[in-house]
DNA sequence: CATATATCCGATGAAACTACTTGGAATTGT
DNA sequence: ACAATTCCAAGTAGTTTCATCGGATATATG
């Protein structure tokens, strides 16, 4: 029931790329040092990031990295399976016979995680990185920077 | 993101609890047998959950547990808050001067962390036990039990 | 070409957490 | 008295998380 560290460090990563969308690629340094990530952690997250397709890689000096499409083009959810894992591990699920509990195919977790998720999903995959983008921008218009 | 093996066994024994509601106490063997609990695990489980005043014990022969209220008057929110521990904890949270990032207040994890938030509360906060109950009545009619 | 700058890759390690066990003390219905 | 049952405080094995390290590989730039 929390973000991981995994998670929120991958995740304001990507933001970070957001915000330097356009420019040219950003390397794991500079993104670090502004996002407070670990730089050997961060050059490990960015490993499932870039096979899932949502950011591209340039090798060699002034190389670093940047998302693969536009910020509105990728979905919070689709960050959070690459980083988490499936986002719908129930174990409880299939089982045949029952083997849950003596109750039954539908135990308690399951019909609630049922509900969870369908809450979850809806959020994260109607959510985009320039949502969070706009958001920020709101949130910190007229603040001292 | 996952319901955690913690918060899936005490769900079903909330769940347990509910079904027998209004017959004496359970006790703790008769759930983990129902349920595939192992016992010495769910009795710890029902520490928090009744420091929580969510259920009530009764020691001695013929004691065990009983639901403190009626199912509908137990949100699954509050289980999941006593057995999860808090559900927001964003570490990102109420840091004086920005220290999450180099960008302002608004760290991306920090929004998105609100919006999901938002949305879990949402459902769980309104969905109560004899919610769960109505809908495996629902999905258990009919089958072979 | 040489070099500094980066990503890539695989292994390793420490700390925290999870799931579960153990052993026994205290309480209470029969 | 006795058996059933909660209560309580540690302990433990396994997994996961959060990293770190060392070096190989690629590539702009001078």
């Amino acid at each position: 029931m929390k973000l991981s560290t995994r998670s929120r460090y991958g995740m304001n990563a990507m933001f970070e790329l957001a915000i330097r969308h356009g420019g040219g690629p950003a390397s794991i340094k500079d993104i670090s040092e502004t996002q407070h990530i670990p730089e050997a952690y961060l050059e490990q997250l960015f490993i499932p990031l870039k096979k899932a397709g949502l950011i591209i890689s340039a090798r060699g000096a002034q190389g670093g990295y940047t998302l693969a499409r536009d910020p509105g083009e990728i979905s919070i959810g689709a960050i959070l399976r690459t980083l988490e894992g499936s986002i719908l591990p129930v174990e409880c699920l299939d089982d045949e016979g029952g083997s849950c509990c003596d109750r039954g195919n539908s135990c308690a977790g399951r019909i609630i995680w049922e509900k969870l998720h369908a809450s979850i999903t809806s959020v994260v995959d109607a959510l985009t990185l320039q949502d969070i983008l706009q958001e920020y921008d709101t949130r910190n218009k007229g603040e001292l920077i």
